[in-house]
DNA sequence: TTTAAATTACGAATCAACTCGTAGATTAGC
DNA sequence: GCTAATCTACGAGTTGATTCGTAATTTAAA
């Protein structure tokens, strides 16, 4: 049976900095408000408090070096991004991973490197040999 | 080049009761509510009013039976789907569709047919045929 | 018919996500 | 040392999502 996923449930925002923090291992409020301002009109103090909000919920932790503070992700990329993955399989693709993956490989054909596919193909496979249906 | 989608972007709450209208094709309040509740406690109201907003956004038609209103979704389920799947590929996949794949396939090992799995192992196999790298 | 049940409309309250300006403190450049 | 630049803290405002109570209307039941 499913169990209710309790770990941190990141908002669009927030997303977009634990990805750049996860990018780069760790992160000063500069460093991240530049890769963002880079696609997105931002203030600095806009992200600098998206940070400090995010730290108070401790979705990230952070480290001062001198007056200056270095944000690092304190969430796990990976469960999160299988809760995420979950989600999206039960609401868009009633429950089915292969419809999600069908869908994802089909509306970008060219982002997924070679030795992914291999994996892919590996894991297909062996899910076939492991089916009756 | 990527085009910003600028589609709707149902909410948690919208999108749940998006996947029972798409599952039922046209469902009442009531139905949707009955829906809602037997996984999550939630008042009548509350649903109505989601859907009373929903309506407003122009997220779901509505037809009215009686006193009644039958409501039907007005968003295309396979595009919304589609833009889903790619913001969390890129936040959460170094945007590549096969490593989403990997994930939800090897979260959920039981839930795909054989059809799908079958369907899926095709496309991979013309996308690696397709690559150089 | 009188009451009860079913239904929608509406307004208000709460809570969370953002956004940004201003202030205060520290550091760096001249 | 003085001035400008860099940084964090903080408060406040805005907007949107969600919740739910109450009222009004209509239908169904007794």
């Amino acid at each position: 049976m499913k169990i209710k996923y309790n770990g941190p449930r990141p908002t669009e925002g927030e997303l977009e900095i634990l990805s750049i923090i996860w990018e780069k291992g760790e992160a000063s409020v500069k460093e991240i408000h530049e890769s963002i301002a880079a696609y997105k009109k931002t203030g600095y103090t806009t992200t600098l408090k998206l940070l400090q909000l995010m730290f108070e919920k401790g979705i990230v932790a952070r480290k001062e070096i001198g007056r200056k503070h270095l944000y690092r992700s304190s969430v796990d990329k990976d469960l999160l991004a299988e809760k995420m993955t979950d989600r999206l399989t039960g609401h868009l693709f009633e429950g089915s991973p292969a419809k999600l993956a069908i869908k994802a490989l089909s509306s970008d054909l060219f982002s997924s490197s070679r030795s992914e596919l291999l994996q892919l193909q590996n894991l297909t496979q062996s899910l076939l040999e492991n089916t009756k249906d």
